[in-house]
DNA sequence: TCTGGGGTCCTAGGACCC
DNA sequence: TCTGGGGTCCTAGGACCC
């Protein structure tokens, strides 16, 4: 799955007449299993791990919004969740189900003749050149969910950032079942950004975490409209030349309209590991490191992907985390030299407590352009 | 509530070279 | 005479997102 989040120093603008459509599935994961099997829906449904809610140290991946209600939350440990929602259904994941799923209603998108961006598994965007982009985003709906039996939000706006801000506020409407024009859609641009968005704080905008809202209201910017509002050079003198105007740009709106429709190539590859029960044994531990380079490597080489770094991951029981990387003394898609570097990356840890989890991870050689 | 997995991008500092 | 400045490569760490 990949993830992106707006590119400090994208410098664009909104053009007339040219619309982002952000399409966001309802509860994907979820949806999916309830198609493939109608007898979940109206039931809480908790997809995560293994699927067994008495496993330690697995955590929901996407809860049913029946289970949401009762406070079912991502990333919560599973056994937390069967506690607060003990007649849940729980369910392992099932990553081809939902690849195949986003592929059906990625299909459906594109057959709007209009280009689109595939952003992981339940989000895209769609370059739209429509004077009335509303209707367009309502028969975008409705063919998703006749094509698919899935549910969606849009958001429209003048630029990406607008767009993705606009489906919170329309996923917001079409659960509340507020009647009128706005169920499930919502449109954000220039001309009712700051009177929508301004009193809000600078911590709900996309690409503005916690860490960054309490940097920002330590020097008093608390809400949008003071992000809008900062001088762009004092940002930047707290979070360097490329953040710092960036959230300045964030704060207006944004302004990317770019819509990538090429193939998205992947810039690494990693796979890690919690285990059931923490590594001491060294042994153990180097065996299992050589076991994921293994992985990690089949499946780079069956994509005809060279690896340029080795990076290898070790969590300790207190969970103190540490990511260490080595360059290959040249590119290699080959298993042996990768295998060393990983053992050799692995030797500069001092590892003197258990090991919760280990993670190795292959940087991508690029393809030139 | 004992805390997953898979990614991307930016920043900073040291090494090294001219 | 211990001293300037720029550029690049490499790695560690942090922040963010789904």
């Amino acid at each position: 799955m990949t993830i992106d989040r707006p590119r400090p120093g994208v410098s664009q603008a909104p053009v007339p007449g040219l619309w982002m459509l952000h399409v966001d599935l309802d509860q994907f994961v979820a949806a999916v299993e309830i198609r493939r099997d109608p007898s979940l829906r109206g039931t809480p449904v908790i997809v995560g791990g293994s699927g067994d809610p008495q496993a330690a140290r697995q955590v929901v991946a996407t809860a049913s919004y029946e289970a949401r209600a009762v406070g079912v939350r991502s990333g919560m440990p599973l056994r937390t969740a069967y506690r607060k929602c003990p007649e849940a259904v729980f369910l392992p994941t099932d990553h081809a189900a939902y690849d195949a799923a986003s592929a059906e209603v990625m299909e459906v998108l594109r057959s709007f003749g209009m280009p689109v961006e595939v952003w992981g598994w339940d989000e895209a965007f769609v370059g739209a050149q429509v004077d009335e982009p509303q209707p367009l985003a309502r028969r975008m709906r409705e063919e998703v969910l006749q094509r698919t039996g899935f549910g969606c939000a849009i958001g429209i706006g003048d630029t990406k950032e607008r767009a993705k801000m606009a489906t919170g506020f329309a996923k917001v409407r079409s659960k509340s079942g507020e009647a009128g024009t706005a169920d499930g859609v919502y449109q954000l641009d220039a001309s009712n950004w700051l009177d929508v968005m301004g009193e809000r704080p600078a911590g709900e905008l996309w690409g503005i975490g916690a860490k960054t809202a309490a940097k920002l209201a330590a020097h008093g910017i608390h809400t949008v409209i003071d992000l809008a509002a900062s001088d762009h050079h004092e940002l930047a003198g707290w979070f360097g030349p490329t953040i710092g105007p960036s959230l300045k740009l964030l704060g207006r709106g944004g302004r990317d309209v770019e819509i990538r429709t090429e193939p998205y190539v992947a810039r690494s590859r990693g796979k890690q590991v919690t285990y059931p029960h923490d590594l001491n044994d060294p042994e153990e531990i180097r065996d299992a490191v050589l076991d994921l380079a293994r992985q990690v490597r089949d499946e780079i080489a069956s994509e005809g992907r060279i690896a340029t770094h080795v990076g290898v991951t070790v969590r300790t029981s207190t969970f103190y985390t540490r990511t260490k990387t080595s360059k290959l003394s040249e590119p290699t898609t080959q298993i042996e030299p990768i295998r060393e570097t990983a053992l050799r990356v692995l030797g500069r840890f001092e590892v003197d407590r258990p090991v919760r989890l280990l993670g190795v991870r292959l940087d991508l050689l690029m393809p030139p352009e």
